[in-house]
DNA sequence: GTTTTGTACTTGTTTTTTGCAAGTTGTTGG
DNA sequence: CCAACAACTTGCAAAAAACAAGTACAAAAC
């Protein structure tokens, strides 16, 4: 570690253009295999997506499972410590629905617009949402 | 541009590992020059800070300023859209408070600390300090 | 039951970015 | 005048990312 300031900590861990990505298909996008990780509009690529997804299970933001009726996929999962990356995710959605001007998706006013209205309360209720999907 | 996604797009202006960094080392330990960026503990090397502090300025972050006693000097300092990354850095900054364990400085309390009693408040207060400081 | 497809990767190569050391240009304090 | 300072720039080696292709094995199709 560069040094012991929390920003840092954070930074040395998600602070690239492609992990937060992963996480964010995990939680508003509902994805939970390789390819479908593969076919984000971003287009990461294969070496890069597999490279992640280890280090993410590795530092434990994510876990692998089985899949009961296909055998070769394997499912992803957040964990308690992915699943509280929420509130970073938002704050960046919500800076950039600020300054963004009208380059961003529609469909953002979604989350988003709640998350204006009432940020605690839309927080909670989707961090329920995401520990009943993936814990 | 890679996708309309809100939080695709923060990520492509400061998803790295040094640029929320420097914008820290503006709102709380007061930087302003380039050899006290350069001092930070994380060791940034001149090249990668230049090219950053050419970033961030013309993606409207940061601005540059003369210094009136030193003439060599150049003042840099945040504008409203980089003061508007506070919460994104709180909140990075709550998260590895969570889950550094004692890794982090103790110093961290006297600005998380207020942040986990009363958020809202204690984001506008920092929040108008930075704009008379900046602005 | 053998070929074909699907899924999750790995490997190799090129290009880009980073990290490190040194050099450059104008400033200023003594 | 001159050494130290401030803000960079340049050059090069190392690391990471992008791109293209290949592999291993399960399952579906024929």
């Amino acid at each position: 570690m560069r040094s012991d300031c929390p920003l840092n900590f954070g930074l040395e861990l998600f602070g690239d253009k492609w992990t937060l990505l992963i996480i964010r298909d995990l939680m508003f996008f509902n994805k939970r295999y390789y390819n479908e990780f593969l076919s984000s509009a971003e287009k990461i690529s294969t070496n890069i997506l597999a490279d992640r997804l280890a280090l993410l299970e590795k530092q434990g933001f994510i876990c692998k499972g089985k899949d009961k009726e296909h055998k070769q996929k394997i499912v992803y999962s957040l964990t308690g410590k992915g699943i509280d990356l929420l509130p970073v995710i938002i704050e960046i959605g919500l800076w950039s629905d600020k300054y963004a001007g009208d380059l961003l998706s529609p469909h953002k006013e979604v989350i988003l617009g709640r998350m204006k209205q009432d940020r605690e309360k839309a927080l909670a209720t989707l961090k329920e949402k995401l520990k009943q999907k993936h814990l």
